[in-house]
DNA sequence: TGCAAATATATGTACATACATTTAATGTAC
DNA sequence: GTACATTAAATGTATGTACATATATTTGCA
């Protein structure tokens, strides 16, 4: 659906306007989808999101603030995520006797095994979304993006 | 600056997994651009969209459903940010009597003045974000983000 | 050495989101 | 015209976001 009748606006003040409104309309639409898709497994998309980049440095642990480096949104309170990711032992946390300021955060084998159900979905679920898009379309979009944030 | 380098990952699974993780950081991006605008005058953004739509049905009011049809998000609290722009005296609020479990809700002078002193913020910021798009490629990314929500 | 600056994380507060539930008013079927 | 479903808005609760501040530890340098 076009992006008008979306959000019942007849008119827009340009078609900048326009992909502005459609990019923020489009980014949440992605997002709840993914949140709804989660749901069942008790997880949210942040946390789904900082279990990803445990796992990506498994089996070493991170510090808090390589999980802040990373996330998409870097003012998040990634405490408070690992708290609640700690809470379903979906991962440890303990001081690191190196630099008794940081955190080591591990991903356990719980943890690791929900991502394992995860990722089983996501190859079974390769089409609508971002995957309506061919190919060349998803370079082209990438590049915009990129140029968006320059 | 590319994505990759913006969230310090390297490698995405796919060009598809890529444009996903760009579209959801830039849209964050341009949201908490835009709310660091707002912020001096005392507004957060979902309030300000609120005010948009009050000030597009002017003098008419609005009710809370209508507000919820035409916000970005869907699913948020429109009851709440009304709250937060009545206790601001940007909006009034009274029982419909036609309908009485309606609530007519009506910007305010001050209101319409606060949107005046923003748009002349927004001309004379025509450059950045989505202005470093060439109109063609605009056209092309709202293309394509109808075609994802598709 | 000693002490200020920097760093890592946690906490506090206001606001928003997601979703379920509640309350009140209206519409409709019988 | 009463009973039940529907609709509109508000409220409750858990989570997340944005931003300021606090606490502990380490670093660096006079």
């Amino acid at each position: 659906m076009k992006i008008e009748e979306e959000i019942k606006q007849t008119a827009f003040r340009n078609e900048y306007h326009k992909a502005y409104i459609n990019l923020l309309y489009t980014s949440n639409f992605l997002q709840q989808e993914h949140g709804s898709m989660l749901k069942p497994f008790g997880i949210t998309s942040p946390q789904f999101n900082v279990l990803r980049i445990l796992r990506g440095q498994y089996p070493k642990p991170a510090t808090v603030s390589l999980l802040i480096e990373r996330m998409l949104d870097k003012t998040s309170n990634a405490s408070r995520i690992v708290d609640k990711l700690e809470a379903k032992e979906l991962v440890t946390r303990k001081q690191c006797p190196n630099d008794r300021r940081t955190v080591d955060v591990l991903i356990t084998e719980k943890g690791l095994d929900l991502l394992k159900q995860l990722d089983a979905l996501d190859n079974d679920n390769k089409s609508g979304g971002i995957y309506n898009l061919t190919e060349d379309e998803t370079r082209e979009l990438n590049r915009m993006l990129d140029k968006i944030r320059d």
